[in-house]
RNA sequence: GGCGCUAUAGCCAAGUGGUAAGGCAUAGGUCUGCAACACCUUGAUCCCCGGUUCAAAUCCGGGUGGCGCCUCCA
């Protein structure tokens, strides 16, 4: 089969023919969360996004290396742990741990490699000596800056001149003075930042004042060092949400480029944000307010979480999946209670059909012909909408309309044992490349097996009465029973 | 001020030139002891105004609304 896949790049903002550095394998990167907290939805969005990437990439037979960093040291996760009355490290540890109970739970794959900043000082001191060296980073101050308009192309990603940028950054300078005043220019940015007293640091060989060389990372070489670390001078896909082209990814390319004379990346693909109350909600946001507004603000959005975490409670983790997915990734995309409730019953159908397949009594018989063209069909449409620049809506819209055919062919009793072979083996397709239904069953309780019995057997008797109140007690203990026409079906509930 | 994205039914959302996918919700029906599940049926002059074209949601111009980035962010 001839793979034309179609990607948006925003470098180009067009889209275009993948085609990979290395025939047959995909070395991508996502910017992965700093981990100062337990992730929000915004950050699973994107992690989710990057997941389908990779596992659809896989799905069309490459091997993907799949790198995501975790940033776990920077200003943000310092006033955390000083809060708590811990380390850096330790908060970091932490959130990095509870990063994992929310990612798996929503079906995330572990990337190939996380690596984290704290791990990896010693190739960033080593890329920014480079950078040093070729005249493209200066010290000032015991900080290390990278000066921006010695790259020729500063800006090409995020489409602003070096002009415009300088005057967006001119409107802001006087009120950062200190930092101002070690920039030669206000387009410049930090690699390495001088540690403050009895701040958390690493030693380097650059010049300090009066600590010798005592600093930690700037946020933005921590990808272009572990990027060209793990994957390559150029890596094929480099992800992220849409607010990091700048400056985050824009610097990247700088350092990147500038240390390498390679392209760091050959396609850039960026997340639309997730606004809730259709608006984005920044971390600053939220911080500014005081704790009486952002009381009274929690409370307006309780409905509405924003912590997946909180979120999952309210509705499970399959269904964010699914509302994550049920948009391109690319547009902005607005949760609400609403979307939130139809991704519920949308899940539900999902799974009431793989139930289906795998309780279905079909008739012996070979592979019928509307099962072949049904599979068909879907697959064809399922891939091209993928290959079409990941559009995951359509790939969706597929997958119901092969849930309604399968419902149909069971239902009508046309299926044979291999047409639902075939059936189960496309549903699960669709299912390894979205990864919407991946909650393991647990074990239903004694106590709840023996109700259906009872009910049951006070069904035969047609005792309508007991049957409705022990369905009622087996809904207490929070189980739901539906008859089906292979018998009964039990859930748990939520 | 600069850069960019977006506007499709009650809600979510595909669709980039040839008379509007899919899901949720709603209403009616079939099945069922009831319920649920499932199936069938049910709804859009595609933000507005011009233009190009035999033909526009789709292209062009101009409005209007929404959002993002330019400072930490996914």
């Amino acid at each position: 089969m001839v793979i034309t896949m179609q990607i948006y790049n925003t470098l180009t903002r067009k889209k275009e023919t993948f085609v990979p550095v290395e025939p047959g394998k995909v070395g991508m990167y996502a910017c992965g969360p700093t981990v100062y907290d337990l992730i929000h939805l915004g950050n699973a969005r994107a992690i989710c996004v990057f997941d389908v990437m990779r596992k659809y990439l896989k799905y069309r037979g490459f091997d993907v290396k799949f790198v995501q960093n975790f940033t776990d040291v920077d200003d943000k996760i310092i006033n955390k742990a000083k809060e708590h009355g811990i380390s850096p490290l330790e908060h970091s540890e932490k959130m990095i741990a509870e990063y994992f109970t929310d990612a798996r739970s929503l079906g995330i794959n572990d990337a190939d490699i996380h690596p984290k900043v704290t791990e990896n000082i010693g190739i960033i001191i080593e890329i920014i000596q480079t950078l040093l060296e070729k005249g493209f980073a200066y010290e000032s101050g015991g900080d290390v800056y990278f000066a921006a308009e010695k790259f020729d192309g500063y800006g090409k990603l995020s489409g602003n001149s070096p002009e415009d940028l300088r005057e967006g950054a001119s409107q802001r300078l006087n009120s950062d003075s200190d930092e101002a005043a070690r920039k030669r220019s206000p387009l410049d940015f930090a690699l390495w930042k001088s540690a403050k007293e009895g701040e958390i640091f690493w030693q380097s060989p650059f010049a300090g004042d009066g600590f010798i060389g005592h600093g930690r990372p700037g946020w933005h070489i921590e990808c272009s060092a572990m990027s060209k670390h793990y994957i390559g001078n150029t890596i094929d896909i480099h992800g992220g949400g849409s607010d990091l082209i700048f400056p985050h990814h824009e610097n990247e390319i700088a350092q990147s480029e500038a240390a390498t004379g390679c392209p760091l990346a050959n396609y850039w693909v960026h997340n639309g944000m997730l606004n809730v109350d259709g608006k984005k909600l920044s971390k600053s946001d939220l911080e500014k307010m005081s704790a009486k507004e952002r009381e009274s603000y929690l409370e307006r959005m309780k409905e509405t979480p924003f912590t997946v975490r909180e979120a999952a409670k309210l509705y499970g983790y399959e269904p964010l999946r699914f509302m994550l997915l049920s948009a391109h990734y690319r547009s902005p995309m607005n949760y609400t209670a609403e979307v939130a409730r139809g991704a519920v019953k949308s899940i539900e159908r999902f799974k009431n059909c793989k139930t289906l397949l795998e309780t279905a009594v079909p008739h012996e018989g070979g592979l019928s012909e509307s099962a072949k063209s049904i599979v068909e069909k879907r697959r064809t449409q399922f891939v091209q909408a993928m290959d079409d620049d990941f559009n995951t809506a359509d790939a969706l819209a597929a997958w119901f309309e092969l849930v309604r055919e399968i419902n149909s062919a069971v239902a009508d009793g046309s299926a044979s044992r291999e047409d639902i072979d075939e059936f189960r083996k496309l549903f699960e397709e669709f299912n390894g490349v979205l990864g919407l239904l991946y909650a393991t069953s647990e074990d239903i309780p004694q106590e709840i097996l023996d109700l259906v019995e009872k009910r049951k057997a006070a069904k035969s008797l047609k005792d309508y009465a007991l049957a409705d109140s022990i369905r009622e007690e087996i809904n207490q203990k929070g189980y739901i029973i539906e008859e089906t026409r292979q018998g009964v079906n039990l859930k748990r509930k939520g």
